[in-house]
DNA sequence: GTGAAAGCGCTAACAA
DNA sequence: TTGTTAGCGCTTTCAC
């Protein structure tokens, strides 16, 4: 970077060494009052900019980043976090980053806990998580911050925790515009049904929020809506009958799910060949994409966890490597999906 | 990155000094063939990794890129889009990265030229460009493939050219996603209207296939649609007198506007206080997101300028620096904007 | 065809 | 309180 200032310049221009630049960039202190004003007026005046790839050379330890999150092999949308751990790990594994990655099952709570206890064990560089047991989240999270441990959450937050930065989604918005979709495409006379399905309320804060988002719209934007909140049960035959049942019963024009398992709801409307209910749901999971693909799921609406884990990764990265400052906070745009640009979302790309 | 092998444990471990491994990680000759496959050997055993921060360390000279699209202040897109490359840079400028930009009119050919020559004068170690006029801009993509240079193109790809990468959006596949949503949610009875702008016609190539993707949905599902397409001229006057024409003489259930200029459209509507009529254009750009908060547009496709640019630019950064190799083609998912998740999309981030 | 050595900008240990 | 210096991993020049 031919031209450009750097500490030695600073130390020629305050006539002092070095070490004492350095000293003061650093506030490592022994440093009289005098030459550190001068020389913090230089660098103000030079403008100057460290050279990161210097800095990082010559503190070559190498650092270690833990994850913590619901095993991927359980469950799809899990998986696409996993990939997008993956793949935004390799741009840093030049950098001597690692990652020790641990995985809990979302129907364990005592995995959970068991990792916790290994991590707190080898106080790694940073933390990423996705806590989706709270209490024991807090729990872990708590220690990271006896230990200072800089940890990212994503998926899930923990309430009342400050992390270094929380990567997600919103929502309680998010349910209001799958009331808007359904409340757009549907026919004007009939009811709308919130399913929540029973396995999930045990380890999904989200779902209560989307739920109210949901009705808020409804209360909004048109309140002479009917709508019916259902939990199904998790076992196919049960909630099955539920489904006949609640169909039998009330004259359903729109459906939302609240999670991944829309499908489900999906498969049954195929198998009744129901045409003429809209179906709202979430995440790009392939079953998901087979039903909307044949016209059985009308909106998906895209958590994106592949570009969740992503951006934990290279923001905590940039922070452990760079010191680079990073929001508090990532919400990420409610990405509607339909037919037809649902296959535009399979080239999504990042830097 | 202790524990790290590095040229110096090659070195060691082929019983050669770390200049002759240096000859054979970068093929510069001078070496035996024996001593090479032994070498080449080990750094494959080793999995060897190169040091990116010592390589760029001692490379230090200041790269250059130069960047040319149309100026910022003549259009709210392309603010956006300048918007998106500043932000990029300031995750580069610590890296010797400078940025030379250009900008030119998208009514007037000769500043595209002018800038290009200047351009080709200073040969910069990369270009990115938004090359609206295409013939001027295939001139300059070829002068350049001549000095070497690379070149990544964002927004309009020129045909038959093969550039470092592309970053856009399916502009067809944008037209049938725009019909989808007109489709689900108008009257089942009255013509559509799919209206372009004039001016835009001499320098947006994708106007076209906007409006054949539009066209292609409709004579898939749902072909007794009738669909009138008009040109609108760009004077205020006369586009208002062309739409009261239209909506006079047909019964107009929903409009197609191609391009960012649906705002016109949207605040007759509003003038006239027609509510009825669903309204599908692109970008969020401020006019439109009002006129979609009040209820005067149903539906904006978001071609996020802001993201195409930060990609453009760290593309071509790591690619400068790191050498890290890109895809050839980005396509950005076709993102569906509703009164609802609108406010989600202005808290985007990337890394 | 090969090796030795300087040096990129910075940090940190140590000497003064 | 300040200055000096070794060295991070790599590239490149120059001498052999």
């Amino acid at each position: 970077m031919s031209g450009r200032k750097g500490i030695k310049d600073i130390a020629m221009l305050a006539g002092v060494s070095i070490g004492t630049v350095d000293r003061v960039i650093h506030k490592r202190g022994r440093v009289s009052a005098e030459t550190r004003n001068k020389i913090e007026e230089i660098i103000r005046q030079i403008d100057y900019k460290p050279n990161l790839h210097a800095r990082r050379l010559v503190k070559n330890k190498k650092i270690t980043v833990t994850l913590l999150m619901p095993n991927p092999i359980e469950d799809e949308y899990w998986k696409q976090a996993w990939e997008g751990i993956e793949c935004s790990l390799l741009k840093f594994e030049h950098q001597g980053i690692y990652l020790e990655p641990y995985f809990y099952s979302l129907y364990d709570k005592v995995t959970f806990e068991t990792a916790a206890i290994e991590i707190i064990k080898v106080t790694p560089s940073g933390l990423i998580m996705a806590p989706n047991f709270l209490e024991e989240g807090r729990h872990l999270y708590d220690k990271c911050n006896e230990a200072s441990i800089p940890v990212i959450m994503f998926d899930t937050i923990i309430p009342k925790s400050s992390p270094l930065t929380f990567i997600g989604t919103d929502s309680f918005q998010s349910g209001k515009v799958a009331a808007e979709l359904l409340h757009l495409t549907s026919a004007q006379i009939g009811k709308f049904a919130i399913l929540h399905f029973d396995e999930e309320l045990i380890n999904s804060p989200h779902m209560q929020e989307k739920e109210q988002g949901f009705l808020s719209y409804i209360s909004d934007e048109c309140p002479e809506r009917e709508c019916i909140v259902e939990v199904l049960n998790n076992e196919k035959h049960f909630y099955q009958s539920q489904l006949i049942e609640l169909l039998a019963n009330n004259d359903i024009v729109g459906i939302y799910v609240s999670t991944s398992k829309i499908y489900r709801v999906g498969q049954f409307l195929e198998n009744q060949n129901i045409k003429d209910v809209r179906l709202v749901g979430y995440d790009l999971v392939s079953k998901n994409i087979d039903l909307m693909r044949q016209g059985y799921i009308d909106f998906i609406i895209n958590q994106n966890p592949r570009r969740q884990a992503e951006l934990s990764i290279s923001n905590l990265c940039n922070y452990l490597i760079y010191n680079q400052d990073i929001n508090s906070k990532y919400l990420f745009p409610i990405e509607i999906i339909t037919k037809m640009n649902l296959e535009s979302y399979f080239k999504d790309v990042l830097d």
